[in-house]
DNA sequence: AGCTAGCATTAGTTTTACTTAAATTGATAT
DNA sequence: ATATCAATTTAAGTAAAACTAATGCTAGCT
């Protein structure tokens, strides 16, 4: 039984009439009289008293209405909350990410997020980038922020955009006074560094052995903000990420020399799931954060706001 | 969208297995996954996550769930009903019949009907015979009970059974000693017939025409009651059903007399429109007034009674 | 009696739904 | 990494269902 048959049905009954029903639904006046005879047939009842011209309804035919129209009502309010539910942005989005990116780049992006939609909650998790992986793969979470991607069968990597490394020192460090420096220069230097399954680690260790330079950090670190502890305490030097130390190269905390001929980017990206459903607030989202630029992205989606149910 | 379609989505759901939906619906499991598929196309909706080997609803499917149960739910109860309805035997029958049959044939009818369908309600409108016909023709009565049926293009005549005409005299009348008699022998009494559009009286009419007879009533009533009442007054004499004078004769008020080597029969019918949807209740009765003999459809159907709702 | 409007019927075509078989996928083991 | 396994998806072909167009009926009307 076709949810169709019980619209045209009840079209039947309100319209008193077949080529009627039939013109309201679009079809032929024939196929009206047959699914009624079908309906019949499958009931194995009489739905219309057809002993005379006038239209009249049997008990089971008026029984048959009544259900017809509670079951469109549900399949017709089915169906307009399942196209509410495409548009409508809400929910709760959790994002795993490592500290460099959640801390220093992701907030502006949540920050402009939140304000187009306010239904949305967003979770943040600060993870070490394995446990970023592991989060997305069991999906526990739904996105996640990571450096120098992997990719993987079940993994979706949306490039994010590239950090650039530069070197951070004490301003109390002889290398202070430089504005741009050779990986040569600092060979010799106290090194602070990540711990070694921390992609940036393995990124700079890479840029040395490039370099051939060979070098050792003094220290490890799992996380940017203890490494740059360490260098405001003048215990070494380090390469991060420039938009992680912008707060304290302006507060004079912290002196940032950029490399002399080359750039050393630290590409990012957004990864989830593959094949994952999306709830249309994941989606804005990643849009968002795979839109080169923010202040556009946040004028087109403007526009686009959607009432919230 | 087919509400099977529901169910199978149900069981989908709630086996969490593509499989054993199919399995549970006598299908293969690849027509499980059209279904699915073309219920997402027909909803531009993502149903279920696929990004897992684990089964998982999106927020899409747990509403389609949820309303697929309810449609679901009065699809079944629906059809419960209506197969209900079918076997179930009440409501009310509304008769139209003419005074001779409605006070002489029917009552013990009635009362074995009522007897085996409480529920049921049978009321009873005394007519003459041509308001029958009309009631029926307008749908404004159920069934009709007449004698000498007329056959119509939008009736069905269903014979009841023959009564057999005899003659009525007062106890007080010359001819009250007789046994049997012949048309010959009343030619020249005082004749108390039905009104001139009756059927009876055309049939007495015909009756006495056949056998080269004329015959002028010298009174005329529309029914047989007051006929009755006249004969006992010894105002004439009448050609009466014989069942319409049972208890007068019992009670010594009226003479019957039958016809010697002749009988003369009286077609009684049921009628109803033809096409006219017949309620259970109304197929009981018909059975039962249709049936030759009482009694042995008292017992058949004492096996057939049905619990009422 | 014939006409008309509306429904029923029939035949043929299009559409849909299903089955079978092969391909793909994701998870797990090698 | 590669093979394997179980489950789902896809593809192709077929059977069934639903529809249209044309025609047939029938009740109610003139």
């Amino acid at each position: 039984m076709h949810v169709e048959n019980f619209k045209i049905f009840s079209d039947l009954v309100e319209s008193e009439s077949f080529s009627r029903a039939a013109k309201l639904n679009g079809i032929t006046q024939s196929a009206v009289s047959q699914q009624l005879r079908a309906m019949e047939k499958h009931f194995s009842i009489l739905i219309v008293d057809r002993s005379q011209k006038q239209f009249r309804l049997t008990r089971e035919g008026q029984k048959l209405y009544e259900s017809a129209k509670e079951i469109l009502y549900i399949y017709e309010k089915l169906n307009s909350e399942l196209q509410e539910m495409k548009k409508v942005i809400s929910g709760t989005i959790h994002i795993s990410t490592v500290y460099s990116i959640g801390l220093h780049e992701l907030p502006p992006y949540v920050k402009a997020f939140l304000s187009k939609y306010p239904e949305v909650n967003i979770r943040v998790e600060y993870r070490r980038a394995n446990n970023v992986y592991e989060d997305i793969l069991t999906n526990s979470i739904d996105l996640g922020l990571i450096a120098y991607p992997q990719h993987h069968k079940q993994l979706e990597v949306l490039p994010f955009h590239d950090d650039i490394l530069i070197l951070v020192v004490s301003p109390e460090h002889p290398l202070a006074g430089k504005n741009n420096i050779t990986l040569q220069e600092i060979a010799d230097q106290k090194f602070i560094g990540f711990e070694p399954d921390i992609p940036t680690r393995k990124a700079t260790d890479q840029i040395f052995k490039d370099e051939g330079i060979e070098m050792e950090p003094v220290m490890e670190f799992d996380n940017v903000e203890t490494v740059k502890r360490a260098v405001e305490i003048n215990a070494g030097i380090a390469i991060l990420p420039q938009t992680t130390v912008t707060r304290e190269e302006a507060q004079g905390l912290l002196k940032v020399i950029k490399f002399k001929n080359k750039i050393y980017k630290r590409p990012l990206a957004l990864i989830h799931r593959k094949g994952r459903a999306l709830t249309p607030a994941m989606k804005k989202l990643i849009d968002l954060l795979t839109s080169k630029d923010l202040n556009r992205l946040e004028k087109d989606m403007g526009g686009n706001q959607e009432s919230i149910a």
